[in-house]
DNA sequence: TTATAAATTGAACAACGTTCAAAATTTGTT
DNA sequence: AACAAATTTTGAACGTTGTTCAATTTATAA
């Protein structure tokens, strides 16, 4: 059946145009303003089309949450190139810094705003996308600790502490908190609290 | 005129009976659920005079996340019974999870939700909470240093390292991303990654 | 009692997410 | 090629939201 597989490419395509415009509006506009009629215009579809293709917006929202976990996914990726896992455990520190802030949206999307958990409860289904980042950083975190680092420490709650490190930074800093505690020095404390993050670790 | 001073204070007790209905349904329903219409409602008023004493919905969330510090920075006061300034950090990092703890939507709306800083913009008004609650961490910090602690450390950016690691753990959590990781150990995986911090700092 | 000022109301507006019967299009059959 | 069935797309309509403001009610002053 020649046709049902055309069929099945096409909804496959618009389902990607809508993801598509959804993601070029929440880039332009926001998180806020990206409202299901400006997605449907964006695209020359209807309303109703959109919501053949997702049961709501937490569900795109859900979608594009998704995408941001496969982009920075593809950026650690890279850093297995570097061998001293405690120099990738750093890097991965920086990349994921520079991620959220060249992508606040979509970083909130990702580790904040609670849509795509209420989808992913809705549906009853497991947040794949985080715990398999989570993984990334544990395991990473676990060869430090076989190459003889943070002696005394336990492996789960370290990783997470060291998670929660660089998200808080970030999570501040995109909700505008770093900004108006008036810092000696505002723009560039989120990497001089990771130096003194990365000061602390050598000594681990 | 005695007139005159008491519509002031009706002005005024109006003014907090609004905010008191609005912290009801915002500690009730949660800060989504919680409507102009629904506050109105709860006070037997109309809507029109809630917005003779807020300008808009944000003034009210502002008012609401200033309530919010009022508390923390009570909660905090006690603190400085503890004259040993590492004792008192680390307990000001406890209260700060408990309270985040108890009062999830409150913490959310103080240091996540974009409201009150969009708020401060509009009126061009400083965030003097935050402000204030962070110089009361600096302070404490600066304390650790002159008791000899954090050598070779910068004070304003340890704090805010500090600040992060506390405020992201917070965050995962009432973001709801810790219990989709599925961790080992899901409750208690705040205090126990604070722990791991707190024999940490013990060695600086 | 009456006129002025202040406080309160709630209907109305635009925009939102969402639904669904109807219209338009595509497919399969004769 | 023509027609029926299935599929896809549409956009008006519904309930809610934040917000506004002319009209009403209430309180004050003369």
């Amino acid at each position: 059946m020649g046709v049902a597989e055309r069929k099945a490419k096409e909804k496959e395509e618009l389902r990607s145009l809508i993801l598509q415009g959804a993601k070029k509006l929440f880039v332009q506009k926001g998180i806020e303003q990206t409202t299901i009629r400006s997605i449907a215009e964006a695209i020359d579809y209807s309303v109703g089309t959109v919501y053949v293709y997702f049961k709501d917006k937490n569900a795109i929202l859900h979608a594009l949450h998704t995408q941001g976990f496969a982009e920075l996914g593809g950026q650690f990726a890279v850093l297995f190139n570097v061998t001293d896992p405690m120099e990738r455990l750093k890097a991965m520190g920086r990349v994921y810094i520079r991620f959220a802030h060249d992508n606040p949206d979509m970083y909130e999307l990702m580790f904040s705003i609670k849509a795509p958990m209420e989808f992913l409860n809705a549906v009853n289904e497991e947040w794949k996308e985080g715990k398999a980042a989570f993984t990334v950083l544990q395991t990473t975190v676990q060869q430090c600790m076989e190459a003889g680092h943070f002696d005394g420490h336990r492996l789960e709650p370290m990783t997470f502490m060291i998670w929660s490190l660089v998200h808080g930074m970030c999570s501040l800093e995109i909700g505008q908190r770093t900004k108006s505690v008036n810092l000696q020095e505002a723009d560039g404390i989120v990497e001089q609290a990771y130096d003194e993050f990365l000061k602390i670790i050598d000594k681990l």
